[in-house]
DNA sequence: CGGTTGCTTGATTCGCGTCAAATGCGGTGG
DNA sequence: CCACCGCATTTGACGCGAATCAAGCAACCG
């Protein structure tokens, strides 16, 4: 499973037999979580990092009101707490929204790989300064796009990010979240969130039911969002 | 001037003679910018990193509508594309919002400090971490919070960076934003901020005016925020 | 089969946007 | 020193996008 992972650094830069394995051999403990599990609590002493093997999970934060927003999306593939090796402590929970598979990934080992591996440190820095890109988009999204295109740009993001690993084809793809959940991505309601997303399956263009995300015309979907990937950085080329 | 990076840096970690002398060594030039300049455009290849020496610089993204969203503000001490250096192209703009000194490092040179000084490098990492933790905060104030909380927060989190490294005491600070600029960090019109401004003001919590930020009550300021610093990671430890 | 959770709908309210105009103010040139 | 300009700030009127409240419905599940 931890393939999915080497395949979304490998869309990115060139990973040697050897890193690969050093990376193989950095996986300490593999585990699966129910739903609505919190991973890691913001503010709790790390040691480990982790990557997302199966489904999707988040970073979320809170208000003292008890509302809640999430800021990223995780797919599989996805390390959801590597910026735990250099912060120590999160600033946000990482929270289970399916069932998920977990590795867990000892700091000490990411030191080890940081000293012997130079190149494939620059690639985790990447990949954390990846995540950073994504957040910008989404202020973006949350400061100054309508509802109907932040929800079709999200829906355009999480369709390139999962193709890149294997899990969206034909414009379709699992995702296992409440519309509540959803409206916690995008900083609007609940009641909004259905209304939106009614109407964006009037345009004929995207249709989200039964955990799953239907794109039936891209190109529309992506001019309703002004959707762009350049931010997902998806080229290949040695960092 | 660049003692305001080191003391940035050593607010979070300790920095060695050695590697404080790597870090002045790196700077290949200084330059001065006028307002508005951008500094570095989206998309284009880069092969220097800027620190921030003097002024007020963000990261700004534009919708096709002429929209704009302001994602980070810099202060004086950032490193403001050290994302660049994995990256090679960024997401978004980066510009001078005053007049501002700079120093650039070539990419060659963050390269060598990579390859000598490990410790430095986890260092940097976590500098681009922080910046992530900002982002995160700040899509938590345009998704979840009211526009006049969202702006204490934001006064909050500068006169706390400000302090940092020197530019911020007895509550007050130099900001030199227009209140448009102030808006498109919010992700409001320059209409509601400047009434939310007046808001503010009326609570005798803090003043915006003449380029200068008056905060008259800490307390009730940091209550209308519901700032907590903790994503500044402020504490000092081995990284 | 009753209870829980998620989805949907309608009515109403409200925070903030938009448009337009007025006011203030530092800089510039005559 | 004053007239003028350009830009930022301020104000008022009005409209819209999204929140809130409340209720009904559908699906799942022990």
């Amino acid at each position: 499973m931890i393939e999915r992972h080497l395949r979304k650094l490998r869309a990115r830069d060139a990973i040697s037999p050897e890193e690969e394995a050093a990376i193989r051999a950095s996986v300490a403990r593999i585990e699966e979580v129910p739903d609505d599990q919190v991973i890691v609590p913001a503010g709790k002493e790390m040691n480990v990092c982790t990557i997302l093997l199966d489904g999707i999970a988040c970073r979320r934060k809170d208000l003292s009101s008890g509302e809640r927003q999430i800021t990223e999306l995780h797919v599989p593939g996805d390390y959801m707490d590597l910026h735990s090796f250099t912060l120590k402590r999160l600033d946000h929970d990482v929270v289970a929204l399916s069932p998920c598979a977990l590795a867990f990934v000892p700091h000490a080992a990411m030191a080890d790989i940081t000293e012997r591996f130079p190149h494939l440190t620059r690639v985790y820095w990447f990949s954390t300064n990846l995540d950073a890109a994504i957040h910008r988009e989404w202020v973006l999204s949350l400061g100054r796009r309508q509802a109907l295109s932040a929800m079709a740009h999200l829906f355009c993001e999480l369709y390139i990010r999962l193709e890149l690993v294997g899990l969206a084809r034909d414009g379709a793809y699992d995702l296992p979240l409440t519309q509540t959940e959803l409206s916690e991505c995008l900083g609007i309601s609940a009641v909004h969130t259905n209304r939106a997303l009614q109407e964006l399956r009037d345009t004929g263009t995207v249709e989200f039911r039964s955990s799953r995300v239907q794109i039936a015309d891209w190109d529309g979907l992506q001019s309703i969002a002004e959707f762009d990937p350049a931010y997902l950085y998806l080229e290949r080329r040695v960092r």
